[in-house]
DNA sequence: ATGAAAGCGCTAACAA
DNA sequence: TTGTTAGCGCTTTCAT
């Protein structure tokens, strides 16, 4: 019953909001409306509404009127036409593998905010992780012409980028890249992050450190691996590679992976998640296998979240600047839409941080 | 160091993915250099690529040339003259409050997944919470014409929505509402999820039951208030409305409020919150303040997430279902889109779930 | 079975 | 100081 009167029809809506002439406002106005009804030509028009009077000595007088009519119109410009015309459509692409992720959200909220400063819009998709959806997604972004893109690639194929790299479009990829593409990239050094992380695991003693990967043979899983085997060899400590499971940054891989682990392998006493999601994961699996943190065991995340501190255990975690890669991202897209001739800089690594609370247990 | 020797430029990027007329994928093919090539018209070309071959009887042997020399150059139609001729864009605006909101970023997900399926884009617009930009946004929308709206209003202000209401977009309104306008609207039963949550606590003894509010006059807002204050009334307890306090959805004000009300009133048994966020803020007022959940203090708060299971007190949680929200707003959306006539079927609400953990305790 | 032509709304070179 | 014209790439009548 509360269903249904929540919603009340009127037959006509509030005319209050409406401008003067508000049967115009209803469908969209034109330059050729408001040159009829001036009786000037649309160029007129066109060159008042693009500010450009002055350069071609418009008379104060037409100006105005222009100008007052468009604003009584409620006149915008159809950016589609406009984009047409101008071969520029003020778009930019943004692929995300999952926007629900906090980390992937966290990088488009910059995004967006960065594109707005620069009075562009975004065209965001959804990949959903699947280099399938990643390719069309690409496709469709082409056919719309954006201006630029930025791309969280799935990371797994880089076939359809390289085919991107030939069309000369800007382009930054965000948190994994390819090294054998020529294209901008802006993630995390991943490498001294999982170093980091790994060293204070080895430091407060523990040598059976479990690694829970994210999808193989992507950037930030590769990096991190690499992190994780310099700091046993640093240590001068043997790695055992049955500690190295997984393969996805996704909560499941990180439940089962972590039972997996568990039932074969007790001597292990600490882990380290590649992720957010894994180590939501693991958590469910220790908490049903009754471990405690760290009194059982030990564990380090990567992605910290505002969550983290409020955990039955404080969790340590590598935290990624997301919103500083965000921010970059959007800079190096508009250095190359800025000046299109210019080689990409490159990739740009960010700092993570260790935020030590209390999930590590010394030894 | 590190840094540099990442990306490698090559002098020429590996011609082997490029068709064989490598050089013409690299701007766009349009339906003229088709036709050209071919010497038939681009009336013809356009028919075969948009599937009318049948219907204008053109022969085999000229669609097949066709479609080949299409695929072979990797034509893909110019969105933007097809948007402008067509004066259907294919394209759904998505505004919304802050997209790196889990709840939101939820919504997101769902909307753009089913506007994929739809064949729609999705153009979006983060409005930061802030009414101006809202505004913005959805002119902006507007000039690109999209085919129509999600929109998860900031909801202090509808003098811009009636505006909207005018021009015959199809539009649904998520989250957040306003009674007074005739638009299609997706939420969830705020009212009975804030009453089932404060029946919850009364009937475990607690009576001062402080309210930490989010932004005043909001629909999801006002309903749970009216929840709240319903559950006091059935139970035919006195409300005290010194316990009702806040007015933003966000971190920072959970934090405050229950900062100011611990001093104030150290009477209070429990807290409701009216967003995870205004949750997570008040985890961090009472740990500062060295109170223990739910020995010192209750607390159930809006919008699960997954970490609410691992606090270090699990926490008591109304779940909305944002998932089936997104769902629910595309479909009403594309009902409207596909029947333009047709009145706005009104709102729905979708049920709550109380997630009963650890958080409240019986007095 | 195919083509010519107009036009969606805009901008810009060229004219005057 | 303003207008005329052409054209961006596409679809769609109207012809033939």
């Amino acid at each position: 019953m509360q269903k249904n009167k929540r919603l009340r029809r009127k037959k006509s809506p509030p005319i209050s909001v409406i401008p003067a002439n508000g049967e115009l406002s209803r469908s969209h106005t034109t330059l050729k409306r408001i040159a009829n009804q001036l009786d000037v030509s649309v160029s007129t028009v066109s060159r008042v509404l693009s500010g450009q009077a002055r350069r071609h000595r418009i008379s104060p007088q037409t100006e105005a009127a222009v100008s007052n009519l468009a604003r009584q119109f409620n006149f915008v410009p159809n950016q589609l036409a406009r984009g047409l015309r101008l071969k520029k459509t003020l778009t930019i692409g943004l692929v995300i593998p999952d926007i629900s992720n906090p980390f992937f959200a966290g990088i488009a909220h910059q995004v967006a905010l960065g594109a707005r400063q620069h009075g562009y819009s975004i065209l965001l998709c959804d990949s959903q992780e699947d280099v399938e959806l990643e390719i069309q997604s690409l496709g469709l972004l082409r056919h719309r012409h954006v201006d630029g893109l930025v791309i969280c690639p799935v990371g797994t194929s880089a076939k359809h980028l390289v085919d991107l790299v030939q069309v000369h479009l800007p382009i930054v990829l965000v948190d994994r890249y390819f090294p054998d593409l020529p294209l901008s990239y802006v993630g995390a050094d991943n490498l001294a992050g999982a170093a980091e992380a790994t060293n204070y695991l080895i430091a407060n003693g523990h040598r059976r450190i479990a690694c829970l990967q994210g999808i193989r043979g992507s950037s930030p899983n590769e990096f991190r691996l690499r992190g994780y085997r310099e700091a046993f060899a640093k240590n001068q400590l043997p790695e055992d590679p049955a500690l190295i499971v997984g393969d996805s940054f996704g909560e499941q891989s990180g439940y089962i992976e972590t039972k997996l682990l568990l039932r074969a392998r007790k001597d292990v006493t600490a882990i380290l998640a590649f992720s957010n999601l894994i180590a939501l994961g693991a958590l469910r699996a220790l908490a049903e296998e009754k471990l405690r943190i760290p009194d059982d065991i030990s564990i380090i995340a990567f992605d910290d979240q505002p969550y983290a501190a409020h955990l039955a255990t404080p969790m340590t975690t590598v935290a990624q600047p997301f919103s500083e890669m965000g921010e970059v991202a959007v800079k190096l897209l508009f250095d190359q839409i800025q000046s299109p001739q210019q080689e990409p800089k490159g990739g740009i690594l960010l700092p993570t941080r260790l935020i030590v609370r209390r999930s590590v247990k010394k030894l």
